[in-house]
Formats: structure tokens, C-alpha cells, sequence
DNA sequence: ACACGTCTTCCGTGGCATGGAAAGCTTTCG
DNA sequence: CGAAAGCTTTCCATGCCACGGAAGACGTGT
């Protein structure tokens, strides 16, 4: 009896769908069963079974005692060697000088895919700065971080963005040229604003970091509508947006030295 | 004229090999050019060529303005969900504590191939500690945090790392039979000591940090020659070790919430 | 202008990825 | 306690798509 080999698998190469179990991790799924994966990732289990013992075999994944699965260490040591981490380590001293200046909330975020990926947040407990989820995506038409991103975005993301702006509060600008003015303002002043555009009760000032070839992320502050001083943040702001894009320039250029192997 | 369709391709399926781009990325080799990926994994230009493809559309890998590939910022968003990161997170403040209260460089470390995978070191200048250098790898054999994970890690580990120990001082200890014996003083007795072992003028003390199934990673002191008074370190760092333990239990083990999609 | 190294595209071949099925296993429930 | 439901693992025939040599485009140094 001749078994139908149906193949579902039109497009996807035999490697993306391996990648895709990976995304099926998250924040709120950082464990996972084998069944899990599968339905997650729309793959059949026999499939979703080799994927996952392929992605093991190269520790990015790890089998928990318990049977289910987890992100592998080697994925955390490869996410050393990214952009956020330098960027991170740069930026953080003075992140907390910004808190102690400003007394608000500042993060600092870099394009990736289609949003604003936070990549440090401290909080302004007011004296004691405190870290909080970084991780997070935020969207990069209505906060501050996003929309100093995305107007030094290449064309075609900026455009793709503008298509469908999504609505987040009733102060959320969904209107493409609307945006597209601001983004250009953006440019030209160094600085984007957002009121309640993401956050009701809340508004933001971003300011972009540069780096040796062009900017690499968005540092901004978080402040409740209840003190809207925006002069007396921008001087800060500035500051630390200088101090940082200073200890970025000479990071991460060093060219390899001779190969080997 | 029919070209000869060598296929060099024995064992190693299609993801291995993708994933096998990511190895050639290091501390020493953050940055890579499609030629030096080719060389450091050994896959002829067109193959890589095709993965480095696949890897940056999967957002595994970001290519630079430069024409250079990176390792992208969905790898570091990825780690955050890896073991270590909420280990690193509980452990830090004791770390602090336990450098203040020894005055030497403390570091913690997770078990991950044969090797120890150090999360997260400080070192204790006297007054201020500084960070330095996580996601090193340390020999399991003649280091302090090393043989504890590896006295408690799965035999055929044990045996496989007991083969053939690598020398890297005059005071490494190479018998396996005399490693055997300690590793197995070490479960009994709960602390793990390596003298110039590693290297020449540096003791260190460590002890297994345990999570809700067993031994989930170790937490090490290194001091000087100069300094050996070992009764002063095992108090504050069994301590120590027993305050992480205990912020490890509650880590990491919620089930997830219903499954959706 | 030439040589050298790098990057990209093309395409015929056959190795291996594919996924339904069935068996083994654990947990839940009547 | 037996059955049912769900999860995990193994098996295997089919044919898709990964493979990599080759050629060409491009950039750079001499």
C-alpha cells in the first residue's frame, strides 16, 4: 500500500525551518515540549522531532532533565559577540548618569526586523537606578527610541512601516504623511518626540547614538505628562547621546587580525 | 560536458552545516567576511554563501554596511532566554557581597560541552569590583568551579573528560585515578579546591550552586598564593552558594500558561 | 593593464530531508 | 485496573532541493 508523500513543504528550506523552532521561544514560553514546538511552529512532530535533535547536536538547544526544552548556554555565549552587548556595556554608565540627571526612566533600543529592540532600561526610582526587561519590542512609529530608528532607517523599511501604522492610544498618529513630515523633522533636528502616542500618561524624547557608519541605536527618556520640562531633559539627553557615540566609535572596529585556519 | 557533481558532503546534514557558520564566529572573530567563513568552517564558497543567506534572513546573522557579518541582535534577544541569564541575574548581588567579604575575584560558571562556561566574574580590586570577561570557557578538570560541575555531571562525561586531562601548569593533575578520587571527595564533602592547577601563583575554592534538580552551575573564588587562608573564603562562600541556591529555586520553573496557537 | 582575491549567480545531479504511520511510553480518568 | 488520550521516538519510500564546481562581476593593489 503506497504511503501518499505529500509534501507541505512548499517554500521553506530545510534550514529555515530549523531556525523556526527557535522562534518559537519567547518570553512567556522559555520552556518547551516537543509537542509544544510543533504546533507552535506548524511543523509535523516527526519533523519538528529531527529539528530539535539537530539544534541540540549544535547547543542551541538544551533537553532538560524534566524532558522538556530549553535555549542553550551557547546561544546566550554567541549573543555576547552581537552589537547590543558592546553597545550595552558602552552605554550603561551613562545611562544611570541620565537617570540621576533627569530622574526618569532612559532606554536604549536598536532597529531590528520591523521594531525597536530595547536593549537596557533603568527605571528612576528617583536616587536608585533599577534594570528592567530588556528584550522587548517596541513599536517604531509611536515611541521616541522608534522613531529616531526609523528615520535614519533604509527607505524601503521606512516606507513598509508607514503602509499600516498601528494604533496603540487615541494620540497614536496613523497617518503616513503626517509621520513622514515628523521623520523628517527628526532628521534635521536630532530629536523625536512622542505624547501618549504609545503610553497613555506618557511621553518621550529620543535622541540617536552614532557609530563610525551612520546610527546603530536610540537612547530616549521616559516621563510622566505631569512633567513635561522637555528643556530641562533635552540638555542631558544630549550629553549622554554624545558620551556614548564617543565610546561606540573606537568599539567593535578593530579588523581581524591574520586568519587562521 | 558533464561536470563531475563531487559531493564532499558525507556525513553532515544541511542545518549542521548552517550552524556550523555560527562556530566560526568568536571572541577573537566578531566579525567575519564571507571568504573567512568559508575557510574557519571548511565549506566550499558557494555553500556558504547559500547559509550566511539563510542564517541573515532567519536574523541569526546581520551583514554590515561594511559587507562584514556579524552576529545578529536576535541572537543576544535569544540568550536572554538561555539559562545563564537568569542565573547571572540572581547571582550578582552575592557576588558582590562575596567579593566585598573576600576581597578576591569570585565567578560563577555553568557547565556546557566539556568545558565550564563562566557567567558572570568580578573582580575584587579590594574596593571595586569590575567585571571581566563572561562567556569564557575554563577546563573542567583543574579548575575549582570546573571540578565541581564535573564531579557532579552525568558519568559518561566524567569518564570521557578523565581520558586524557591536558596539562597547563606543572601542578595539573593528569592521573585520572587521582581525579577520580577527588571528584568523588568533592560530592562528599561539597567544596572543590585546585592549587596552581591552572595557573602557576592562583588557588581557588568553589561550590555547587543547586537548583530544583540537581547541581545547575558553580560559584568559584580565585586568590593568591599569598593569601591561603582557606577557613576566611568557605564561610561567606558556602553563604553565598546557599543565598543563589535559593533564588535559583523559584527561577525558571513556572510551566507555561496554555498553550496558544 | 594584469593579477589576485572576493562576492554572486547558475545549474545538473543524487543525497538526504520529508512526514505519515506505527510502536513505546506516560499520564489521566472512569 | 483497563482504556483512552497525548507525547515521544523510530522507520522508511519518495522525490525535492541542497550541493558545489564553474564562470562572471567586482574591487583592489602593484
Amino acid at each position: 500500500m503506497p504511503r501518499p508523500p505529500i509534501r507541505t513543504a512548499p517554500g521553506r528550506s530545510a534550514t529555515s525551518r530549523a531556525l523556526s523552532v527557535l522562534d518559537a521561544f519567547d518570553e512567556r514560553h522559555p520552556t518547551l515540549t516537543l509537542a509544544h514546538i510543533a504546533r507552535r511552529t506548524t511543523l509535523p512532530v516527526a519533523t519538528a522531532h529531527r529539528m530539535v535533535g539537530e539544534l541540540c547536536r549544535a547547543r542551541l538547544l538544551r533537553r532538560r532533565p524534566d524532558g522538556r526544552y530549553e535555549v542553550g548556554a551557547r546561544v546566550w555565549q554567541l549573543g555576547l559577540l552581537a552589537p547590543p552587548t558592546s553597545l550595552r556595556e558602552a552605554a550603561l554608565p551613562h545611562l544611570q548618569d541620565l537617570v540621576i540627571a533627569t530622574g526618569h526612566t532612559v532606554h536604549v533600543a536598536v532597529l531590528e526586523a520591523r521594531s525597536a529592540l530595547v536593549v537596557e532600561r533603568l527605571a528612576g526610582s528617583r536616587t536608585q537606578p533599577t534594570r528592567h526587561s530588556p528584550g522587548g519590542y517596541l513599536p517604531l512609529h509611536c515611541t521616541g527610541v522608534g522613531k529616531v530608528l526609523l528615520a535614519h532607517a533604509p527607505r524601503d523599511l521606512r516606507e513598509e512601516v508607514l503602509r499600516a501604522p498601528a494604533r496603540y492610544t487615541a494620540w497614536t498618529i496613523t497617518d503616513p504623511a503626517v509621520l513622514r513630515r515628523q521623520l523628517e523633522a527628526i532628521v534635521v533636528s536630532g530629536h523625536a518626540l512622542s505624547t501618549q502616542e504609545h503610553h497613555e500618561g506618557v511621553w518621550s524624547v529620543a535622541m540617536p547614538v552614532t557609530g563610525p557608519s551612520g546610527v546603530v541605536a536610540a537612547l530616549g527618556v521616559l516621563a510622566p505628562l505631569t512633567a513635561p520640562r522637555l528643556a530641562d531633559v533635552l540638555s542631558p539627553l544630549s550629553a549622554a547621546v554624545a558620551a556614548i557615540s564617543a565610546s561606540t566609535a573606537d568599539v567593535g572596529f578593530g579588523v581581524d587580525p591574520a586568519d587562521e585556519a
